[in-house]
RNA sequence: GGCCCUAUCGUCUAGUGGCCUAGGACGGAGCCCUCUCAAGGCUCAAACCCGGGUUCGAAUCCCGGUAGGGUCACCA
């Protein structure tokens, strides 16, 4: 039988990293053993329900080449494709319904007319008995006929039918055996009562176990949370006459030590801010994205990191092919990959040694592909134009080849070519400040134009060879001179080779702006 | 609180009874290189949660603590 596993994200407007590194596990399952990754859509809770709030989920998988052979359409629009759509749960609730009806039937589910009073009241008294409360409905042992019938005139919620002093047994993939008796396990819920509009929606545990079985799913891979639910959908596989499928629970994403919430993220620094802003963005813009913070792929996105190298961090987050390899390529953890070489203590997400996998991705790139990487940043930035003229595709290239492992994000681009690309310097004040407003600048700066001015060729070993001649000739630390030639000409106390830089801006770009910053010391 | 899960440097991990005076990586510290900043090279600090067993021998097996986490809905 070919595998088939599947990642169920409920539609909440942005793509989870921790969602990712499940889903990823599942997708490497699938890919590892020939078998079809599938999409399904949680979408019970009606509320939650909106295109616009599944299409960055959509968006996401697909920017981190994450492909399902099943499941919604990447427009978003509701619609699916695949042999059992629809895979929205949304568009599901008939087959639920028709599901629990014949649970009813057959004895395993029964309707619940306990009052939420009656209810309260039975676990207050477990509570003060230091028990747990295992609740047990009131037509339990009402004979199936009866119960249809009370159900068709007074329709409330289902309940499954717990078997009494069984053991549910299973072995998980990551886990291992895992026991648990049905005498602890309380009749679970799996149909709502009848909603304003009449509508008896599934709960998440019957409605993820009725399309399991009909998607002939065969691996459940799943976050650790959902350790607990898992022998109650055992049950259900079981009153269904469902084979269950085998279950991996894969320990959840840290942050601190603590479970990766949205809510306690630091919101985006001050220097991710002025990142984003020299990319284009306006303030107004930022304002209506809360879904960037370190916890969603739209952030890693935005900052222009490179899809491999986010999953490959997420992927080694848990799981190790040997002693040693830190970055592997995809292939190789397609080969090896496994569910039961999953670490069984949860990981805590370290965003710096994701910048590091970053990196290493960024350098292996060719000039060529950093460019065509940062493009749509230049774009944004306004720095370069739509059909991209020749000329500035080769400043581009060689300002690429300059700035070499200086650019770690493809936002990083936008940084070192803003001072070759924009027509004035924009001076930081800091830097003119500590560089340029210092006693003997001026000067120095002047000198340094007219060595400049006549100097054939001006390229960067020339230049270089005139820098170093001068700095010994007036007796200045080759530091000291590159700061303040550099602040002039840039703007900035960082950015690659001055003598590059030089080159690369030209011979009266390099002049006038010399001559704008000595009248600034 | 009941039930369940987990436990190696700050972090991610290797390790499945002797190869472990515990290996690698990120991060940190220092030095070198150097036109700033990166990158690179070299070096250093840094861990088997605690207590009992089992064994000739334990990070590895067993028991008990401790700590952290998950879960207890007509949420997913």
């Amino acid at each position: 039988m070919s595998i088939r596993t599947r990642f169920a994200p409920s539609p909440t407007g942005y793509l989870h990293i921790g969602g990712v590194r499940t889903a990823l596990f599942n997708w490497l399952y699938a890919r590892r053993h020939g078998g079809q990754f599938i999409l399904r859509i949680d979408d019970t809770d009606a509320a939650r329900n909106r295109a616009e709030a599944v299409k960055p989920i959509l968006d996401g998988f697909d920017w981190l080449g994450i492909d399902w052979d099943e499941g919604p359409t990447k427009d978003a629009s509701g619609d699916s494709f695949g042999p059992h759509k629809p895979y929205y749960q949304g568009q599901r609730n008939d087959k639920y319904v028709a599901a629990a009806m014949k649970l009813i039937e057959a004895g395993h589910a029964y309707p619940d007319y306990t009052t939420q009073a009656e209810q309260d009241s039975r676990r207050d008294l477990a509570c003060r008995l230091k028990k747990a409360y295992v609740h047990r409905g009131s037509n339990r042992d009402v004979p199936p006929a009866e119960n249809l019938r009370q159900y068709k005139e007074r329709p409330v919620a289902v309940l499954l039918r717990v078997p009494e002093g069984e053991k549910v047994v299973f072995e998980d993939h990551v886990r291992g055996r895992v026991e648990v008796g049905t005498d602890t396990i309380r009749d679970p819920a799996i149909l709502r009562a009848p909603n304003a509009d009449g509508v008896c929606g599934a709960l998440y545990s019957f409605a993820t176990v009725v399309d399991e079985a009909d998607f002939g799913i065969t691996q459940v891979i799943r976050a650790e949370e959902h350790l607990a639910n898992t022998p109650v959908q055992i049950l259900i596989f079981k009153a269904l006459g469902a084979t269950p499928p085998e279950f991996a629970h894969v320990p959840l994403l840290y942050r601190n030590g603590k479970k990766i919430s949205k809510r306690d993220l630091p919101p985006l620094s001050s220097e991710e801010i002025a990142k984003l802003k020299a990319c284009g963005w306006t303030d107004e813009e930022l304002k209506g994205r809360d879904d960037l913070n370190l916890a969603t792929v739209a952030y890693y996105r935005e900052l222009g990191y490179i899809p491999a190298a986010l999953v490959n961090y997420l992927v080694r987050l848990g799981w190790a092919l040997n002693a040693t390899d830190e970055i592997i390529p995809l292939e190789t953890v397609i080969a090896n990959f496994d569910t039961k070489d999953v670490t069984k203590a949860p990981g805590n997400f370290d965003e710096k040694k994701l910048l590091w996998v970053q990196s290493e991705y960024m350098r292996k790139l060719s000039a060529d592909e950093k460019v065509a990487g940062s493009l749509s940043y230049l774009r944004r930035a306004k720095l370069v134009s739509d059909p991209l003229p020749d000329a500035t595709r080769a400043l581009l290239l060689k300002i690429a080849e300059a700035a070499a492992d200086r650019i770690k994000l493809f936002s990083d681009f936008v940084f070192y070519a803003s001072p070759l690309l924009k027509d004035a310097v924009e001076y930081n004040p800091k830097a003119v400040a500590d560089k340029l407003k210092k006693p003997g600048v001026g000067d120095r700066l002047k000198a340094f134009a007219d060595e400049l001015r006549t100097l054939e060729p001006f390229d960067p070993p020339t230049i270089m060879a005139s820098f170093t001649a001068f700095a010994a000739k007036v007796g200045v630390k080759p530091r000291d001179l590159d700061g303040s030639v550099r602040v002039a000409v840039t703007g900035e106390t960082i950015g690659f080779g001055l003598p590059e830089t030089l080159a690369l801006l030209g011979r009266d770009k390099v002049l006038s702006r010399i001559d704008t910053a000595i009248g600034m010391t």
